[in-house]
DNA sequence: GACTGGCACTCGAATCTCGGGAGTGCCAAA
DNA sequence: TTTGGCACTCCCGAGATTCGAGTGCCAGTC
């Protein structure tokens, strides 16, 4: 009965998106005549419309008024009917100047959240890169006060991690000498999950009385190397939210509240994927309520053989996807270029 | 003619300030002596209110509508109508057990940003303890490659501060060793002024082909030394601008945009005073245009002699000014304390 | 059978009207 | 100086009305 398959009906779902992406107003059957060439009368266009409310993929807000595209809409347009857009030459050249001027890990990070909100007009995401994926570069032990000390782990991605350890007595900067040595041995070049395991047998080598000491060091490695100490996430461009329309409320609160919780954040770009593909999750989709009217927009980015971390954008459903994620594409290209550098 | 001091004038224009930010509606002068106990009459009091409205610090949206407060009569009501409110004990000890829980400096501001927000239902900045004021703990260098050395700065608060430098020839571990210890001899413990003027004289103790090498480092580090490398700052509870009311577009978006720049919000926040002065900028007074419906309550932290940083927050000129005020104060007391313990 | 023009119908958005009421300013009296 | 009285202003909200974009359906044409 159904023909699933109808071309021309297709092109009207795409019509339709495309006006209201563009206009943020129902669509009638006259306008999107009007404004595609679809080579059929108002009326054949309603026939389609009909249809396509039939199956969910629009439906109208109320009696009398033009169509809007449902969840499934968008998500038949981006699968389907929209081919991701490239970004210009100019465009390219400028994203990649702008990411090659960064100093560091966390430079490289920030530059890419103004990168991509920038270009995209929407809330940029960026993960940092995860500790687990990383391997030790060097560990550093400095005494902060002869009771407290300060331990730093670099990373092969150039993350650095910090912790303090207290202690019950004073601690000589021989043991300190002796420890920042050993730590190094044992771990540098080790993966953090090979560090993890060569860890446990480090206190062995100490005499009994400075055992606690080492334990608690240990310990407090094994925290950062295993992220425990959360996963770091940088946001940006929230003043795009402005482009939610009214509604305030309803829309951008639940957002702005997700931006600050980084468990929500996290769930929200899911599990990493490799840079050659994106993630999209079309409203409802989302695995957090408040977010219906949102979409978001993600990949992975890293070497080739391995992802370090995700980073993508959210913004309303009504967004143009093919640019965004021809967007979120590139960035996430030349972010892993610049990482691979290093 | 105008008796500048009249106490009860100054009384109406409390209960004016009060209700108003109670209700956010414009206050008329039934209500007023229904609701505080003047002890007048309506009339007295809507003479009072033509005086205050003459002077300044009232005004009317509209004819026969009630009064609301000028950014003047804030100002006047901040400088001489109100006391700060202090914290309960319960809350009191909220903040400092969770300060306490902090593992590091970031996590410190963390949590500071987090709570202030969470007290104040308003946005909340905490400025990272600037660098100038505080002394060399230790530098490291660590080989990233051959050719690209990593610099860890780690300051007496706590901070730690990284930059990549990149090298024309290959290094050696020795040179590096060597680089490790001169640079500390010199540098630990010296405040980072005088550490920038020692570092002037530190190529001299290296052989001529090892200069250019010793001169990148030098400079790298001057940078750091002298916070070049941008003051970083942490912003949170965004979600609370959904109390400014409506008129999202002149109130929130420029407050979104603002929190975005830290150049900006560093110009907000304003020089750093001493942690017992609260600086408080109602409306125009902010150095941002934009920020008219806007103000800003700040205040120093650190110890006693020195102050470290700024933090403070962000709110609608219709706050509560006496707990708000309040809250900042207790938390930036109490990061002090944190911190000192450090 | 697919497409089209015509037509009656629906219903939200914008405009208007209008009364109620909160609030004001002014004045004369206490 | 304070107060009660009073006329006046004007915003706000509740209908009422109009307008028009858009729809669904049907009969006619290719």
């Amino acid at each position: 009965m159904v023909r699933v398959l109808d071309e021309r009906k297709l092109d009207v779902l795409r019509a339709i998106v495309e006006d209201y992406v563009a206009t943020h107003e129902p669509v009638g059957s006259k306008t999107l005549v009007d404004r595609h060439n679809l080579g059929v009368s108002p009326a054949t266009v309603r026939n389609d419309m009909a249809a396509l409310e039939e199956e969910g993929y629009i439906t109208q807000p109320h009696t009398s008024a033009g169509r809007i595209p449902t969840d499934a809409g968008y998500r038949l347009f981006v699968d389907k009917l929209s081919t991701v857009k490239s970004l210009s030459p100019a465009e390219k050249k400028a994203i990649s100047s702008f990411l090659a001027g960064a100093v560091d890990l966390d430079d490289v990070v920030r530059r890419t959240v103004r990168l991509l909100a920038q270009i995209t007009r929407q809330v940029a995401i960026v993960q940092y890169p995860t500790l687990t994926r990383s391997s030790v570069r060097h560990i550093e032990v400095v005494t902060m006060t002869p009771r407290r000390l300060l331990l730093v782990l670099i990373t092969s991605t150039g993350r650095v991690e910090q912790r303090i350890v207290e202690t019950h007595h004073d601690v000589e900067e021989q043991l300190i000498a002796d420890l920042r040595s050993r730590l190094n041995t044992a771990l540098t070049g080790q993966r953090m999950t090979e560090a993890a395991s060569a860890l446990a047998s480090l206190p062995e080598g100490f005499s009994h009385a400075d055992r606690p000491l080492v334990a608690a060091i240990v310990t407090s490695l094994l925290e950062a190397f295993t992220d425990e100490g959360e996963q770091r996430i940088a946001v940006g461009g929230a003043a795009n939210l402005t482009r939610y329309g009214d509604d305030f409320e309803r829309n951008v609160k639940p957002v702005l509240e997700a931006l600050e919780e980084h468990v929500i954040l996290l769930k929200l770009l899911g599990e990493a994927t490799n840079p050659q593909t994106l993630t999209v999750r079309i409203g409802h989709e989302n695995p957090y309520e408040g977010l219906a009217t949102t979409s978001v927009v993600a990949t992975g980015y890293g070497s080739k053989s391995e992802t370090l971390a995700t980073l993508g954008i959210v913004g309303p459903t009504h967004m143009d996807y093919p640019s965004t994620m021809g967007a979120v594409r590139a960035v996430a290209r030349y972010v892993s270029q610049i990482l691979a550098d290093s």
